[in-house]
DNA sequence: AAATCGGGCAACCGCGCGCAG
DNA sequence: CCTGCGCGCGGTTGCCCGATT
């Protein structure tokens, strides 16, 4: 499936870029521009394909990029970010004046996922793991459904009362951890910046507890750009999506059971497109709330890197 | 000194989305 | 409305190089 290749592949180098070709992309971009991507090679004299020079300007030859190591300041942010957004690297990137989506991603796989697991925190969900296997095991002994009733769903199913009101207590107790200490205890302690998503679960709960057709009352806190919600919103999310294995999970559960989480996909797509995302972002750092660059606690203080 | 291993990073691939015809 | 195309994104691969045995 998908669209059909870009280019002739039998004609196309491909593998590492020579300083020679380097040299020859920089003066066309420099001239030209970067306009139309699949005429870049011919105009250039390349015998790349338009998506392999695209790419290989974008992260190594597009001026103003930042080549050194990042900083304690850009981990914390990256790690910030990430919790709030997942693995949406463009978005983070555009965080990080000088990074590429690329740096940024292959520095969270290859340093920052670590780092978090060294500190006992899943790096997917933000949270720490010994309470994500709690979380497992509660889910475990769900009784099983009737016989005749629709297949269990991929998500915990929030208009189901009871179960729903043991999961929101034990997830008052939970937090999705942005930052990491090196030389304090795993556990989160109230030091650290925390999102508590029990909010959200509170709002999905009051906005269409047993039998309400739609999340609205979170999701319409998030559109209006309102940093609390829009923050528990993606820390309940993150967490449900992720413990389920993928994303597309997330709306696969029951018709009208799709509560906080489809209601935090639902938040997500509609914020991209009215807000823009990026002024969402801006508006989160800005709260010391949610993150501690507005004020609060420094880089030092929170004292991240190992 | 040679072989092996593992981390880091550049590059590739497949797919979704938006847009124009 | 449908189709094809270009762009951008996230996931993955594979090479390079330093560390270790």
């Amino acid at each position: 499936m998908g669209r059909p290749p870009c280019c002739d592949k039998a004609n196309v180098k491909k593998g590492p870029w020579t300083a020679e070709e380097d040299a020859k992309l920089l003066a066309y971009t420099s001239t030209h521009g970067t306009g139309n991507w699949t005429s870049v090679p011919q105009r250039a004299g390349l015998k790349r394909c338009g998506k392999s020079c695209r790419l290989r300007y974008t992260n190594y030859l597009r001026p103003n990029l930042k080549h050194e190591n990042f900083t304690q300041e850009e981990e914390e942010l990256i790690v910030t970010l990430h919790a709030m957004l997942g693995s949406r690297w463009s978005l983070i990137a555009n965080q990080l004046p000088g990074r590429t989506d690329n740096d940024v991603k292959n520095y969270w796989n290859t340093k920052l996922s670590k780092k978090l697991r060294q500190r006992g925190i899943d790096p997917i969900t933000h949270r720490p793991i010994a309470d994500l296997m709690q979380s497992i095991g509660t889910l475990a002994i769900r009784p099983p459904p009737a016989a005749g009733a629709a297949p269990p769903p991929c998500l915990p199913v929030f208009h189901d009362a009871p179960y729903f009101a043991a999961l929101q207590h034990q997830h008052q107790q939970q937090q999705v951890v942005t930052h990491v200490d090196a030389d304090a205890p795993a556990s989160p302690d109230s030091q650290h910046l925390q999102l508590n998503w029990s909010d959200f679960l509170a709002d999905d709960a009051a906005g269409h507890g047993a039998d309400a057709p739609a999340p609205q009352a979170a999701l319409g806190q998030y559109q209006e750009g309102s940093a609390p919600a829009a923050t528990a919103v993606v820390g309940g999310g993150r967490a449900f999506g992720d413990v389920d294995g993928a994303s597309a999970g997330v709306g696969a559960g029951t018709d009208d059971g799709a509560g906080a989480a489809s209601a935090f996909i639902d938040a997500i797509l509609d914020c991209d497109k009215e807000m823009g995302v990026d002024q969402l972002i801006a508006e989160m750092l800005a709260d010391p709330a949610y993150y501690g660059g507005g004020g609060g606690s420094s880089s030092s203080e929170l004292g991240w890197g190992c």
